[in-house]
DNA sequence: TCTGGTATACCACTAAAGTGGTAGGCGGGC
DNA sequence: GCCCGCCTACCACTTTAGTGGTATACCAGA
């Protein structure tokens, strides 16, 4: 950029709402929408042109939607902090976008002095959350808690425990010696457990005791 | 309880923390103390004599620490409402205490006057998180998004597509049958794969990729 | 054109995983 | 006291998984 402003790229289906933001970001001199795009397609070309700091990007764009937008920069090399603006608090969309990587995640009805100083915060490289989205949050992390009680009670402490070593990726045998029993043994109470669990192998074991977050 | 006031429980090895928060309680008509604890044993013992409707858990404790007290309070099967209440504004901790099963997270420089209004909250069930954890959790749930890049950009398409199918807990002669290619040239892409990420056998590529969302 | 990466296939081999059955010791409940 | 569930152990056996090497074909970049 020939000065010093963040330079920022808008990704949004609505003239008028990227007119908007575009009015807002412009009063602060620090920073300046260098280009605008209405799809992910044009979205990624005008990303690699200009390079930006800061790519505003909505979620809900005809075709491609927000999240596989943002993957597929990611996928091109595009170094530019992605913040997600958007008017979706819905937790997967929140969950989707941050495990994606995006820098941020903004909701649209945010007071403009707020969504400024948050711009100018994601700009330098801060993680920018809107507040509102903080139990949200919390709740995805808690995620499956307590929804595995019905299979985990029919299963012994020794089964248990294995399959969190299981789902640590060990095999029979370093289990073997973690515990101080033989190969013989923990083979045993992996076949219990695939029968109680009804599953097929050690790796549908390890998926799903790391989707119930038991590792 | 012989009134409709919540019944609270502190466990916290503080005594004059105790004393300090349980008269900031009780200027709550809504909200009582019934008993206090100094450690986990005592602490789980409370809990079952008194049934509160929240537990109020400090998380450095001698002996047994906070976490530790949680999953054995959960264990138990005590079904109050457990709100961690501590100095620690660590990730980890606080990641562990929801993954945990905590109701709630909340840092003891909080003003009095919004503690009380959390933990009245808390008590009816809501999830409460200080807020100056936001950015916190978020980062929890990017967790480790560019780490791996490094990693995923030295795979092929094919080898990307076998993952995902390993992640889904699928078998070498499975993935060939999907893949239409022989089950000896699924096992040349998982050998590959293998090594290119520096795993040893299928099930920590799973965990791996299941951690990653990539399934 | 040659080189290098990718995808495919085959081979032989070793190692790991999973199955089936038997069995002893141990602790709790009827 | 007896039975049952749990943990342990051993055995033989089959199936999967993973290793090492060789080889063909395609395609793209130097």
């Amino acid at each position: 950029m020939q000065d010093n402003s963040a330079s920022i790229l808008l990704i949004d289906d609505h003239p008028l709402l990227r007119k908007g933001v575009k009015q807002l970001i412009e009063m602060n001199p620090n920073m300046q929408v260098v280009a605008e795009a209405c799809n992910a397609v044009e979205g990624i070309k005008q990303a690699q042109k200009y390079d930006p700091d800061l790519i505003l990007l909505d979620l809900n764009m005809p075709e491609i939607n927000g999240i596989e937008t943002l993957k597929m920069l990611r996928e091109e090399n595009v170094s530019s902090r992605i913040v997600v603006f958007t008017v979706s608090d819905n937790e997967e969309d929140v969950v989707a976008a941050l495990k994606a990587g995006a820098d941020g995640y903004l909701l649209k009805d945010m007071e403009p002095e707020d969504l400024l100083t948050s711009l100018e915060q994601a700009a330098t490289g801060t993680l920018v959350i809107s507040p509102r989205l903080t139990t949200l949050l919390a709740q995805a992390l808690q995620s499956n808690k307590r929804s595995d009680k019905i299979d985990m009670q029919t299963l012994t402490p020794r089964e248990k425990q294995i399959i969190r070593l299981i789902a640590n990726g060990m095999a029979n045998k370093v289990i073997a010696r973690k515990l101080n029993i033989t190969e013989g043994t923990v083979k045993v109470h992996v076949k219990h457990l695939l029968k109680k669990l009804r599953l097929r192998s050690r790796v549908e074991v390890a998926v799903w005791a790391v989707q119930e977050g038991l590792n």
